[in-house]
DNA sequence: TATTTTTGTGTGTGCGCACACGAAATGTGT
DNA sequence: ACACATTTCGTGTGCGCACACACAAAAATA
């Protein structure tokens, strides 16, 4: 394998020079350029990318700023894993990752973390932006730094990321009817059931209950579906109550559609008779819907890769800070259909 | 990511006090070495995977041996990108990877494809063992050498092969039988459609259709299970006569299996009225497979992460080769389910 | 022609590690 | 006490590249 060394001697130039023709530096006359690349493709030439990767060492760090994850909300924890993986294999580069989360709830905690990271002055942010609002001022602020940032697990239109990775919630959702129907017989009702703060500020939660509803005026299904709010506050007594007395009012229900990652308090929550008789479809595989999966009292969970959500936005920017390299402005990544069979093979990412 | 140099000032003794340690090299006092261990534990320390490489000239290469992929069977095609992609993540590490391709129906370009690999002195192979009896010898040889080696999409038993890396195809198959009854009632006749050839070679083909049927027995399901075998050889003519003279005398028959990756070419042969009628399921989403499923022809697909499988196999053995770690035995990836509506995020690989 | 600006080119240093070489510390025998 | 062997340890160099810096040649300006 030729080396830069040996082409500036072919060439009769310094390495610097090689290099500059390299790397499109400019700055070298015309003549020599030519002759220098002339050379290089002679012998197809290309870089040690050994070398390469250790020089290029101790540049950039990258800023991460995620929700926190808790022992009734674990969802989080996934692709926090395949951050710190990707934070493992980019290491070779020298990139850094500082990863903080928020506090879900609060949207003070959101901004607050996010100046947090902002006095390491990172290269590169990665987002997942809860609230919609407050993001605005956030980015504001990117953008006038012209720090580049990507948006995380939840969808947001309006603004200048480099790139999404996600899921496309409406089809996610849209899938979920599908799936419903497939179980059950034409003429039911179905209930959705969620907070009424994530239906109003989780736009990735939003999409999913549009795309649900949609399958049915799409496919002209004339079937009603009824919505049911429980705030996260509420006791569980209160919750139990609550879904119970619905269900009870309303006989006709034949499905449950649970547009977030917490199916496993409703399970906890409904009385024995419904969790046999009802279809209940969620999302995410975290330890606790699988084990709703596991007992027979969900029958589908949506999955949306949150493991490679995280590994994949890493390595993303760190190409992008790295290498140059500009990435799709959206990556939808699959949508996964979990079964209580084939879940086990998606389980490590917990 | 500290360095040996941080690690000996830590430790009051010079670099090379560390490289020794660090390598086993001897020549160490008790007392030195052990005050240098219990600071690499402190720090989790391990070296740079890419100084090591470049100031070592690294010259791994791994020798990749897959079957290769035409017109009518695309379903290599993406394992092989999947192996091109990983390579490039690798070059910083001084791995080179050579893939060549045999053609799956003949065994001695199976051994012979082979024996051009070994020519280059690979230090590892990835091998898809197509033919249980071939890789026997090609295996004696390898650990003659003590190359290693680990298997790729196709689970064979008996081998010192490093890892293996696929799917648990018993376990799809088992889905692929919960997914049919999902759509049709239960006093019906299912067809199991596959060549000779890979009934008996293709281990993976095997064990789906045992997964399949187990199925029914454990969940003791009295329904019927045929079997045709349609040879690749055969003409297309005589391919369609040979199944809708099946179906039409089997009218009881509700739903058809294919166990491999070819079920576009059945739904080419199949008359429309078994195609609006019947269920269909089969596996991968090669670009023909996905057409099935948007026009309707075909219910549902199981996907093995075909990408995955040769990205994670490069990227495994290279981990083993430059740093040592050791895999699992076997890496399982998830079994996905493709429906009309979901396929479109998975199709990226081909 | 003298002086400033622009353009073009070479040199030096560090990235983190492996390994050769040589120096110091310790041990052995007389 | 000495000479000498052996064990233990530190230093220096190179792997190939990226990039900051210095410097010379050419062009532009006065």
């Amino acid at each position: 394998m030729k080396t830069i060394k040996e082409i500036a001697q072919e060439a009769n130039v310094s390495e610097g020079t090689v290099d500059r023709v390299l790397h499109n530096r400019g700055g070298v006359s015309k003549k020599t350029e030519e002759k220098v690349r002339a050379i290089i493709k002679e012998y197809n030439f290309s870089v040690n990318p050994v070398a390469s990767a250790l020089a290029l060492k101790n540049k950039f760090n990258i800023a991460v700023l995620i929700p926190a994850h808790n022992k009734s909300d674990l969802f989080w924890k996934s692709p926090n894993l395949g951050i710190t993986k990707a934070a493992e294999d980019i290491k070779t580069f020298g990139t850094q990752v500082q990863t903080l989360t928020y506090n879900q709830q609060k949207p003070e905690s959101y901004i607050n973390t996010f100046h947090e990271l902002l006095k390491s002055n990172p290269s590169a942010f990665i987002i997942a932006p809860s609230f919609s609002e407050e993001t605005r001022n956030i980015v504001a602020i990117l953008d006038d730094k012209k720090i580049p940032y990507l948006f995380l697990n939840i969808e947001i239109e309006g603004f200048n990321n480099l790139s999404f990775v996600g899921q496309d919630s409406f089809t996610a959702g849209y899938i979920a009817a599908k799936l419903m129907l497939s179980k059950t017989t034409e003429s039911s009702e179905f209930l959705i059931i969620q907070s009424r703060k994530n239906i109003t500020n989780n736009n990735a939660v939003f999409k999913r209950i549009e795309g649900f509803t949609n399958y049915f005026v799409k496919n002209e299904i004339p079937c009603k579906i009824l919505t049911l709010e429980i705030e996260s506050q509420d006791s569980k007594t209160l919750r139990k109550t609550k879904i119970n007395t619905y269900l009870n009012n309303h006989p006709d229900i034949k499905g449950v559609f649970v547009p977030s990652s917490r199916i496993h308090m409703l399970v906890d929550c409904m009385a024995d008779t419904y969790l046999k008789t009802l279809e209940l479809i969620g999302f995410d595989n975290t330890p606790q819907n699988i084990e709703c999966l596991k007992n027979n009292s969900v029958s589908f969970l949506i999955s949306q890769k949150p493991f490679n959500q995280g590994y994949n936005a890493v390595k993303l920017m760190n190409d992008y800070l790295v290498k140059n390299n500009i990435p799709s402005h959206k990556i939808y990544l699959p949508i996964d259909i979990l079964i209580k069979e084939n879940v086990i093979y998606n389980e490590n990412s917990y």
